[in-house]
DNA sequence: AATGAATGAGGCTTCATTCAT
DNA sequence: TATGAATGAAGCCTCATTCAT
């Protein structure tokens, strides 16, 4: 597909209106009138309705992973590394919010698209590996369950996409620590 | 309506078919194809498509928010009340999955129907209040942020719709403790 | 696909159609009304327009195709042979007239849809061994040419469908016969 | 319409894609492929799609009716004209092969187009009163169907679009004369 | 209660055509 | 002359909904 002129405004559209109303919900008559251009005119930019949520899906996604995988990569003791990887996921998800909502409500975990299942899950076990090391390292508690736990924390900071304002009081790497404050040593006092 | 012989199929069907495709994504000829009747006879039991959206995510959502309101009357110390509140969420999740998980997946902290609205908030504040409990009895941390933890919580717990099976080996009151073990005293070693 | 109660109308007003505009030319619309009902109504019937176009299409070439067998399948002499199967064409041309005007339009010899082509050329070579066995036998001509000749002959009767009226003053068998004739015998005094 | 410098091109263009896809089933877009620019530079070219579809078949048309007029006036036997004319017409295939299927495809015995039926229905009279004078000179048979007789040879002519390659062993000259002599004196020994 | 069949609105997509550059 | 991008109409198809039986 050519990526002419306006292409940056056809996705942002595309996941301003996907977010609003989902995937399904929306129409491409509601991304053109975002836009200001008819519907027909969408296919300029995309083959299809799908290919678009693909192309507003897939920054944040890359960018997630790998950035991930880098941090995963480092050597570095593992709560470190989990304030870390908070603070990345916060901050993809800060800087593509709405696309990366989209991405949290139609793709993650749900398994609905193969092209994705791959990446969604190559992810879950970067953050289980980051455990495991340091349930081994011994900075992480021995009785820790390495099925769930990965995905506390990936579900907390999902989370944000149905209640957070990234652009409110609270900004992303100050709720990336809240977050792995809480999940790294609790709440009780 | 009526809510003939059948009632219980056509919901469980729903739930199930709401929750593969998403609401939007689902047709009335899936949900019908599912019960093993024509789409048009789904009319002698609902009078739309939203009205059983409402009856699949009706039962966990009224379930929920009664038993945390019971829960939340009662005196007890709040480590215990986030525990026992874990169990609640948990089990009316293990006890309604398909349902629940359609509620959590178009209706939590999404804002798209106004009926919700309401109940959807209640639950929020209903958490928090019991997070700022115990912050007042000292059993919390001082430094706590209310507007996070509550969701912070709930976060985690929806997110198991995405990824567990709750007829596998962890059973509801296993996962609620072991959520709420996390979220109350932290990974760390 | 079910064949509902009003599938002949159906298919009786999507030849009509196809004949008149030519299958591209013509839109569902058109077909829809011409039997009276909504262009979204067909999908009763079918599954896709291509698929109407099949239906429409098979009858006359399998009953061409079918009663071209059983006809070389029997032992006479060319000449005779020659003259029932012109009968044979002909009267399945005037039996299904539309529907066979769209098999020649859209179909005969044009390669565009490969699900046809083996029936398509299947009836040539048919036609092309009874010449055969004509020449072998010596009532046919020693210098025919066997490449051409069955297309000459399929040419002049396929060619029918656009100039006769099966319902005129020539009917199926009188016109069977005077191509035939020349097929056979020429023009020449 | 100026006919700037690719204007044999568009033709050419114009001729395969219709042909390959017949007019509705082809788009300017093939069209424009195929010549190598984006579809709206046609609109330097032509003025509408279906003007497009005059200037391609025009050549053939109006080239086989004056060769067949002036064959027509000449003062020679019957039989010699038949063959002449045979050999006119698929002289002209042969010449403007793709161009002359979009016509005889498209155009001749269909009646779609009110512009091309003066011309079309024309030939058939030219071929008619050929064989007409054949009868009344006693070349031919008495008992010939001059309703019947110019559709048989004009459709084994025009039938050559549907299977014979123009470029292939069988020249047009040599096609013309099998056709002719199959007409003229027939396949019987 | 269920079916068969229809409606009508609307969604995705295509495409002839236009036009500023 | 060609391009890039748009328009607008229309086409195929889907689907929630209705209704006579």
């Amino acid at each position: 597909m050519p990526r002419p002129s306006r292409w940056p405004e056809v996705m942002a559209a595309a996941a301003k209106v996907f977010r609003a109303k989902g995937y399904h919900g929306a129409t491409l008559e509601d991304v053109a009138d975002e836009v200001g251009m008819l519907k027909g005119s969408l296919y300029n930019y995309i083959s299809s309705k799908e290919e678009l949520l693909f192309s507003v899906v897939r920054p944040p996604a890359e960018q997630l992973l790998s950035e991930a995988r880098a941090l995963a990569a480092e050597v570095v003791p593992a709560p470190e590394k989990i304030a870390r990887l908070a603070r990345v996921h916060a901050g993809v998800l800060a800087e593509h919010f709405v696309y990366a909502s989209v991405y949290v409500h139609e793709v993650a975990g749900l398994g609905r698209y193969p092209e994705w299942a791959a990446m969604d899950s190559e992810y879950v076990r970067l953050v289980r590996a980051v455990l495991a090391a340091g349930v081994a390292e011994g900075s992480l508690r021995t009785d820790l369950d390495l099925r769930t736990a990965p995905h506390v924390l990936i579900g907390a900071l999902n989370w944000l996409t149905r209640w957070w304002d990234p652009d409110g009081p609270i900004g992303a790497a100050e709720m990336a620590d809240r977050i792995s404050g809480v999940f790294l040593d609790g709440v009780r006092a």
